[in-house]
DNA sequence: GCCAGGAAGCGTATGACATACGCAGAAGCG
DNA sequence: CGCTTCTGCGTATGTCATACGCTTCCTGGC
């Protein structure tokens, strides 16, 4: 959490301002912040940063997203990125926005449930395509521009339910979460070892059937070794949830 | 993800070898890697250096968690860690395991729901506790052993229900996914800046009645302003997890 | 039109960090 | 007792994020 300000320098730096004190990244990304005009015409600018930044995360990993990596992938300075940026931890907050971009288009013809199944799908996609916004770290609620599209679209799919404003709330948050953690999931199996040609047979080497035999049966079935159809997880778990939500439902009609 | 082997300098190191491959801290975690009884006695051990970091993050939060800040918290110096412990990663990935501790204890007068629900509201109180946990980087599938522990003790909960062993796994998953995202929202909003009072103030200085029609009456609404009662909001989400989970398993019997 | 002020790019520098390498001494084994 | 193994740790290196300040470009205001 940073207070955006600009300082003497004319960088973007971090202070204690009273009326400016907003989670890092998000005065930028709603265009709280921006040029005066004067100066020379920036080459660099947030946004080719961002795609930058984005594409070096793509292809290495959040790890390799340097400040220096970056700045050498726009064939910049280091610390040109600074005149647009405030710091790291601002340039991950527009990344992870940047790589959910706009929800999809509201459908008029979708029930509640066939709206969330759909956004559900597509928030999942791309958590895969870009696994490692799963590790960037917690910086503040959700407050980035994309995000909060994503949540007033999905909070329309309620509309006549019978449920509270908090409740709606909540289950967008469920859903939303689910969807979050099987991505995780996904990348966390992602990791096996290279010997291990699964899950399975990675737990196989560690437990014993006496002190684990609930895990000895399912590894023993081999359920963990076949390449998981991820999807079909996917909507098993969903479904799960919806239904949850639905006997909700029920209960308010 | 790193290949676990003990060098000619005798530190734990990174290599590449065709036997040993297991997710980082995985041999040391289960006991395949120990010293052999030849050279000093320790002062040091594993455990007293997962301890200290624990510490650390507790404190100070994850970034505060550096091999020098441990070493000092220990009086010793920072190249002696990595007799005990290969790097950082495998540091994060046996604290994370630490805070989890074991699960509790396996009660046989409760039924599924009860004991699901009991082990949830265990694993929320370690998260709060030690919300920095959120922020260790994805390293591998779950095969830490209090980690395994606690999936072979939830699979038991289901032991007469009529799931595939698939679906059991599959809806611990979901369960254990569920609480770990209501974890972070908490994390989320706690980040809220010093000037906002709750996420509401923050949203409303973000959006407009006319483009965010649902996000504006949510925010109207004060829903968002008052300390939720985070329990609550744990339950509710909770229920509907348990409650999609019982219509599968009536569809079962 | 002029000029002061603001802004962009970036060079230089600093401190923090993770960890490689190797020395000295402690301890076990044959 | 000699040799091997292991522990603690000093020294060193490269990477990283970012503070500070210089030069040049450009605009807004007079």
């Amino acid at each position: 959490m940073v207070v955006v300000n600009v300082d003497e320098g004319g960088a973007v730096t971090e202070r204690n301002t009273e009326v400016e004190a907003l989670p890092v990244g998000v005065a930028a990304a709603w265009g709280l912040r921006g040029r005066t005009g004067r100066g020379p015409k920036p080459v660099m600018s947030l946004e080719r940063i961002v795609a930058a930044a984005v594409a070096v995360a793509d292809v290495d990993g959040l790890a390799a997203v340097s400040m220096s990596r970056v700045a050498a992938e726009l064939g910049a300075a280091t610390m040109s990125l600074y005149r647009h940026v405030s710091g790291k931890e601002e340039l991950l907050a527009h990344m992870v926005d940047a790589v959910f971009g706009m929800p999809p288009t509201v459908r008029e013809d979708e029930d509640w449930r066939a709206g969330l199944t759909r956004r559900a799908w597509t928030l999942l996609s791309a958590w895969r395509t870009h696994p490692w916004a799963l590790d960037v770290p917690i910086a503040g609620p959700p407050a980035m521009p994309h995000e909060v599209t994503w949540t007033e679209d999905a909070l329309g799919t309620f509309r006549d339910t019978g449920l509270t404003d908090r409740e709606r709330l909540s289950v967008l948050m469920l859903v939303s979460g689910y969807v979050r953690n099987q991505a995780r999931l996904e990348a966390q199996v992602g990791e096996v070892g290279t010997n291990q040609p699964s899950y399975g047979a990675l737990l196989r080497r560690l437990i014993d059937e006496r002190a684990y035999p609930e895990l000895n049966r399912l590894v023993s079935s081999g359920v963990l070794d076949d390449p998981d159809d991820a999807d079909a997880e996917f909507s098993f778990g969903l479904d799960r949830v919806l239904d949850g939500i639905e006997a909700l439902l029920r209960k308010r009609s």
